[in-house]
DNA sequence: TCTTTTTTTGGACATATGTCCTATTCAGAT
DNA sequence: ATCTGAATAGGACATATGTCCAAAAAAAGA
């Protein structure tokens, strides 16, 4: 695979300079594996250049929450470039995954351009502004709406992006992203089939009603 | 007031250039003015001077929720100019409260520089660290723990700046900011005075065993 | 084909929290 | 001192959601 190809092909081929790319190398991770771990110390942006990856929280306790599904090209480890902080958020290798590793001594010595910085100063406060969206949506809704929205992100044509990243997964991570229990989701699903809203075989959901399944999402709606 | 010393003072001087300082100006607001407002759009970054203002979010609904109180010095703006989108939360003066006003057309055209891009990420990256843990808490924990870490994180030495921006709630905005009703904020309160853990005049809450409300707090401490 | 294990589904119950309402108390204006 | 409006306090009830568990169904072995 070639590094300055790839880059180009993203646009992103002003971002890194020579020396920078000196000190980078391309990495594959197996599914499943962790890119980093909440609270642990990180020393390398990764540019994930193929592949999907996993993005949620994991409390002391085993809690976790599902944050997103990202499919590349994606940056892991910006906000901790940036912050001087631990990892916030882990992230898993859905599928194999390849990546850019590129040190954060590397980018604080060869790196600190203007067009870089801007680059890594759009992606945070967009990832700021989906993280505030998602709070607040997750404080102010019920799993009724959130489902329902759901439902409709994934079925209405105009966020291919959502549809790629969030569709497949399995119901037991959807409870997870939607922050809630599995046996709530169920509830909260079969209260749409006794509706007429949806029919649930095992297998998928589909929708029978939309307007009302949109009604019923109350402006839920997930890009 | 003198801009350039303001500026020297909070050791911010390095981060405008000339021309830019040229095009901003000091504006001053009465207490409850609304620098901006949830989802409008936004043309200039506002470096708070002097004064405090009060972050939160605001649904179509009339719904709030309190993200924080914040003294200067403070940027507003800042997201929104990176992200180029409108403002995700509403901010309001508590206070009289002055401020630099810096056009947005100003800083990109004559402040694209290494150290102002910088500075930005550095802010919104710790914005969002706040937002994602403070999300996160609220997600994983119940009243009962997060009002224990609010006692706790008040009484103890060492967070000055939490104290200083969230001490002199009223009990109202307190609910607000742990994201709860009024009511189930005094139900919770009354559960700790019934534990002697806390003794509770109309006016103020005192610990009275900060060991067991610690253990209560299950780990929740803000900062 | 017959077990065994995993996944799906839903009952029963507990509980955290919201809503609505009514006293009570306190501070400020008259 | 009296009135008025905000802030405080708490009763009664509804409900969203979690936990625990058992039955049913599918999948995987044997």
């Amino acid at each position: 695979m070639d590094v300055t190809e790839v880059l180009a092909r993203l646009q992103w081929d002003h971002l890194f300079s020579k020396e920078t790319l000196d000190t980078s190398s391309i990495v594959t991770y197996a599914s499943g594996t962790m890119l980093c771990s909440n609270d642990q110390s990180i020393e390398s942006l990764f540019v994930v250049l193929e592949g999907r990856v996993k993005i949620y929280t994991l409390s002391e306790e085993g809690k976790q929450r599902l944050l997103r599904l990202k499919a590349a090209p994606t940056l892991i480890g910006d906000i901790e470039y940036a912050s001087g902080r631990n990892v916030l958020h882990t992230v898993e290798a859905v599928g194999p995954v390849t990546c850019l590793r590129v040190p954060f001594e590397a980018l604080r010595r060869y790196n600190r351009t203007v067009e870089f910085t801007e680059h890594l100063l759009r992606g945070v406060s967009e990832k700021l502004f989906i993280e505030a969206n998602a709070s607040s949506n997750h404080l102010m809704s019920t799993l009724e709406e959130r489902l329902a929205g759901y439902l409709i992100s994934l079925s209405e044509s105009g966020n291919e992006l959502f549809q790629a990243e969030m569709s497949q997964l399995k119901r037991k991570e959807v409870a997870d992203w939607l922050g809630t229990s599995y046996r709530h989701l169920n509830r909260t699903l079969q209260s749409f089939v006794d509706e007429g809203l949806v029919t649930r075989t095992r297998k998928e959901v589909v929708i029978l009603n939309s307007e009302k399944l949109k009604e019923r999402a109350n402006g839920m709606f997930y890009e």
